[in-house]
DNA sequence: TCGACGGCTGAACAACTGTTCAGTTATTGT
DNA sequence: ACAATAACTGAACAGTTGTTCAGCCGTCGA
């Protein structure tokens, strides 16, 4: 690594040294990587723009994003893990929520900042 | 689409119908994606959390992230495109820096849930 | 208890992302 | 004008992501 060029050069030693300090930590780096990871999808966007209105079931969703059940699942089962959407059966039904309000914040923060281009 | 099943049970058409009226529109929801999907690896978290404190050169930012200038040339041109950082060339050196406030923010939010998991 | 249905899952495949490599452009000092 | 250096770029490759397909699990009604 950095055998590309100008080892000694043009670096800013003390300045690359200071803003290397201040930065977060690995695990929290990647954590909020893994959050926007979440986010970067239109489909998934639509889901959790679609729960922060109603709670819904698989089916709607589907339909929702106009995609297979098995595709919404998977996509689902990717939010449940990085704690973005929780569910609760009843029946043969399984709905989605929001797992809580910052997740809808952070959506509505993005689509701000897209609309103001 | 649609193939899979329970086109006619269980899904809740007017509730779908209603939920889908209050979607943003195509554009908008894929221009949040972008903005996320750029927000979604952990180097270019390093690259933009070290810009929201000092401005810096491409050899900087290959220093501080550890990869090579080329890499981080690639990443910035993403970051450029984006519309996240902006740059100004003085003589050979060429420095980048945010292009507003609101990718820090955007940032932050993202680190902030990220902790409070 | 059995069949139907809502939902979940693993494997496989195509599409996309990030890095490396090699070569190019632009600016400076000699 | 030439060599050196900071930065950019396209092609190629490996690793990742999203969908499809086929099959499985859990719940309900007959």
């Amino acid at each position: 690594m950095e055998k590309d060029l100008c080892q000694i050069s043009c670096v800013n030693r003390p300045l690359v040294e200071q803003v290397l300090k201040a930065l977060p930590d690995e695990p929290l780096l990647c954590g909020a990587a893994e959050i926007f990871k979440m986010l970067a999808d239109p489909n998934r966007l639509r889901l959790l723009h679609a729960l922060t209105q109603e709670e819904l079931c698989v089916c709607d969703l589907a339909a929702l994003v106009d995609t297979s059940a098995s595709a919404v699942s998977h996509q689902l089962r990717l939010l449940r893990t990085a704690r973005l959407v929780k569910y609760r059966r009843e029946g043969k039904m399984v709905y989605y929520q929001l797992d809580d309000e910052h997740v809808a914040h952070l959506l509505q923060e993005g689509l701000r900042h897209a609309a103001e281009d």
